[in-house]
DNA sequence: ATCGGAATTC
DNA sequence: GAATTCCGAT
């Protein structure tokens, strides 16, 4: 049979809320890439990973609580089966500038989400009542730093 | 542990 | 373009 990390992301996500046009904007139509800020938000959105990552201190903070797991079911993700938390972390790095992440300065493996930059640029249509998270404001008159 | 440059991959 | 890989510096 199929291994998973074989599979197109619409056939594995299964339940995940993510909508079609979340992955990978119009490259090539049947082999869209997960983002890895895409792959965080699926697995705080469940339960069972509690023990793995999950939302913690402020507004969109969440602590990375086994390193080593979220890079492994990343790894199984994108059939890299070599991947670590050193690189996973080099990819989180990258999103600073981009303005999608930013470090939580002291707090071990702790990360926080821009969600204002987020929602309002990569997610203008989605709905907020779907995702907990994404419910409050941003009327684009606060900054996020 | 965290950062970010550089080369490389798809 | 978005990582992946490697790595020296802090």
């Amino acid at each position: 049979q199929m291994k998973q990390c074989q599979m197109k992301e619409s056939q594995q996500t299964g339940s995940i809320a993510f909508p079609d046009w979340a992955y990978k904007p119009e490259s090539s139509p049947g082999s869209r890439q997960i983002q890895l800020w895409h792959f965080i938000l699926e697995l705080l959105q469940k339960e069972e990973y509690q023990g793995v990552i999950a939302w913690q201190g402020d507004y969109g903070e969440f602590v990375i609580k086994d390193p080593d797991e979220v890079a492994r079911l990343w790894g199984l993700r994108k059939c890299k089966p070599h991947m670590n938390y050193d690189k996973l972390s080099r990819a989180l790095r990258y999103y600073y500038n981009k303005r999608i992440l930013h470090k939580t300065k002291g707090k071990r493996f702790t990360y926080k989400f821009n969600f204002s930059k987020v929602v309002l640029v990569n997610y203008p249509l989605l709905d907020m009542a779907s995702s907990p998270f994404l419910l409050t404001r941003t009327q684009g008159n606060e900054r996020q730093e």
